[in-house]
DNA sequence: TGAAAGCATTGACCTATGTCAAGGAATATA
DNA sequence: TATATTCCTTGACATAGGTCAATGCTTTCA
C-alpha cells in the first residue's frame, strides 16, 4: 500500500459524494497520514482521547466496547470505505469507550481533531459531507438499534448475513456472535438448528 | 404560544450554537412554520414518506417504531429543544418507519426537506450546525445502544430515572416500559422489587 | 514440527423477561 | 356523575438465551 494510493481512494470516496476542485483535492489529502495496522493491533483503545479519526483503505477492523462484566460488543465491522473512531470523544475530549482493532493487516488514512477543524476552513464544503455522513450513520444505527430490540437472535443473524454476504469467511464466528449481541455458545446452537430445519 | 415567541426560542437555540447576524435569523425564521399538535394527534406516520421535520417549543412527543408483531418501541421523548423527524426517510424519500405522536399538547416549528435544501445555501453555516447535531444524537444513539446490549431491564431503569429524574410525572409507565424495551408487566414487577429492596 | 493458545461445539442447568389472563385503579368522556 | 377506556398490578407458566464446564479442533509461533 502505498500513500500515493490510499489517498487516491481517499479522493476518489470524497467526489463520489460532494464536488471537490484539484486544488481542494492537494489541500484534503495533506491533512491525512497513511497508518498501517498489523494484525490484532489497535488504533483506538478505551480510556484514550481519541483525537483520531480513520478512513478505511482495505483490511477488516472491529469497532467494539468493554462492558463493566468484561463482555466485548461490537457495534461494526470496519471494511475499505469506512470510517472509524468514536465522535462522542473526538468533540468532548474525554476518554473514549470504545476500541477499534484490526482483525487482519489494515490500512487506513488518518487525520486529527485540530487538522479536520482546520480543514472545515479551507474547504467549507467538507462540512456538508461530514453532516451526511453522520446521518447515514445515524440511519443505520437506528436501524440497527430497532432490529435489536424488536427481533430475535435468529432474526438478527439471517438479517446480517442477507445484508453481508461472505462475512462468515471475512470474521470469526465469535465476532459474529458479539456483534449480534449473544454469546458463541448460543450462535454454535443456532447455526445447529438452521441446519435441522432445513 | 405566538408564532414570534416560538422563532424566538429556536433562534436562542441555534445562536448558542453557531453564530448568526440578524439578517440570517430573518431569513431562518422564515423557512419555519409554527403548528400545534394535540394531545394523541401525529405529526409523522409510518408508511408516510417524511418531508418535514420538527423543532419542539413546548410540550412532550415520543417517537417510536411499531415492530411486524405490533409491539411498539420508543427511541426517545422529544421535549422542548429537541428535534424530531426521520433523517433516513428525510434523505431517501422512501416512506418512514417511525412515529411521532404529541403525548400532550405540544407546539412545534417544522421545516420541509426543500425547505432545508435552499436555507443550506442561504446561511451555509447551518451546515455546520446540523453536522454537530447530527453527531451529537450519534453519541447519544451509541450509548443508548451500549446500554441496551449489556444492561439488565433493571440498570437502564435506573439509568433513565437518574438521566431524566421527574420523567416518570411526565410520561406513562407503560411509555417508560416501550423505551426500556420491556413489557409493561415487566416493568411493574421491577419497581416491586425495588421498593422490597429498600 | 510440536506445544500453546485460541476457537467452536455440546451438555445440563439457570434466569430474566415474555405470555396470557384476570381484576382493580385511574382517567377521560358523555 | 356515570360509564367507558385506558392503565397498572398480580399470578402462573413458557422460553430465549446465559452460565459453567468439558472436549476436541485449528491456528500460531518458537
Amino acid at each position: 500500500m502505498t500513500e500515493e494510493l490510499a489517498k487516491h481512494k481517499l479522493i476518489q470516496y470524497i467526489k463520489e459524494r460532494v464536488p471537490i476542485s484539484e486544488n481542494e483535492s492537494e489541500v484534503i489529502t495533506s491533512y491525512f497520514e497513511l497508518r498501517h495496522l498489523p494484525k490484532k493491533s489497535f488504533f483506538i483503545q478505551e480510556g484514550q482521547e481519541c483525537i483520531y479519526h480513520g478512513f478505511v483503505i482495505s483490511g477488516t477492523l472491529r469497532v467494539f466496547y468493554s462492558d463493566p462484566k468484561g463482555l466485548e460488543h461490537v457495534l461494526y465491522f470496519g471494511f475499505a470505505d469506512w470510517w472509524v473512531g468514536d465522535i462522542a470523544s473526538f468533540n468532548t475530549h474525554e476518554p473514549t469507550h470504545i476500541n477499534v482493532q484490526a482483525l487482519e493487516d489494515s490500512w487506513i488514512l488518518t487525520f486529527s481533531k485540530d487538522g479536520i477543524e482546520e480543514l472545515f476552513l479551507k474547504v467549507p464544503i467538507l462540512e456538508r459531507l461530514f453532516r451526511i455522513m453522520a446521518q447515514r450513520t445515524l440511519s443505520v444505527l437506528q436501524k440497527r438499534f430497532f432490529l435489536t430490540v424488536s427481533a430475535n437472535a435468529h432474526d438478527r443473524y439471517k438479517e446480517l448475513i442477507e445484508r453481508h454476504p461472505g462475512i462468515e469467511q471475512l470474521v470469526p464466528q465469535h465476532q459474529i456472535a458479539s456483534y449480534l449481541g449473544i454469546l458463541p455458545e448460543s450462535l454454535s446452537r443456532m447455526k445447529k438448528q438452521l441446519l435441522h430445519k432445513k
